[in-house]
DNA sequence: ATCCGATCTGGAATTGGTCTATACTCCTCA
DNA sequence: TGAGGAGTATAGACCAATTCCAGATCGGAT
């Protein structure tokens, strides 16, 4: 994704490009992937691209409240910031902390109860997690 | 859930009942809930007996490595631990932090793809985040 | 009683993340 | 052209959950 595609989608959903901000989104939406906060912090070094660790909390903060990325809590450790942003859900693999999309398209989730009264649906996630076959 | 049917189901689960281990599972097996390492701690200062932080966090740990009891990663500030380790899922309702049951039961999911190669399946959870109706 | 491995403990250390106060940027208006 | 201001960025202090560590304790076997 060029930096001027990165411009024009910070502008869609309402972020303004800052020169940080685009480091980080040329970063995080590369393709499609999951990254914490972390990770994210050494790939900027080691680009030589000095954006402060506040900044970058920040901005994945705020990438997640406009709905350009989606973060996820699987490991209770540390968040990541999933590039993939329409429903989908993941494997989990509980050895390697790798995470893998599962598309939602042939998923389908039956029986499910009524939600508790008052609330609304924000989001439904199906995380399966893996270990490796043991024999 | 008595004391000695407690020393039971941790004998059972391969748990050497020590006095600690006993207070904690009282604790957290009465009822099916879902309680976070503090919230325990909390209430074993409120009832008197004192366990150390350390040993309460170790036994959490040792509890779900042997399937005592099942530990949840829904809200990435920290873990849960949830009494009922049978197959069910969960409402997260997102502003009170609160976790309601969904028993697995009826609830069917069609057109998961396969594992990814070589592993096999852990658990299956589906986590839907609920929040207060706006209007 | 004595020993030994398992367990417990308080406190220090680690970690992911947030807060705060200051400094920078860039736009606007005179 | 430059003063004012809103919005951002930054370093570093801070915080809460959890883990680590090294010494103290416990409980069963001899």
């Amino acid at each position: 994704m060029s930096r001027k595609e990165i411009v024009q989608k910070l502008k869609q959903y309402g972020v303004m490009p800052t020169s940080q901000r685009i480091e980080v989104a040329l970063i995080l939406l590369a393709r499609p992937q999951h990254l914490s906060a972390d990770q994210i912090i050494d790939k900027l070094n080691s680009r030589r691209s000095c954006v402060s660790k506040a900044t970058v909390y920040n901005t994945l903060k705020l990438f997640s409240q406009q709905g350009l990325v989606k973060e996820l809590n699987v490991d209770s450790s540390r968040k990541f910031y999933d590039s993939t942003t329409y429903a989908h859900h993941h494997f989990f693999h509980v050895e390697s902390g790798k995470l893998t999309d599962i598309p939602d398209s042939q998923v389908s989730i039956k029986g499910l109860p009524p939600l508790p009264r008052g609330t609304e649906q924000e989001s439904v996630e199906v995380l399966i997690r893996v270990r490796n076959k043991r024999r």
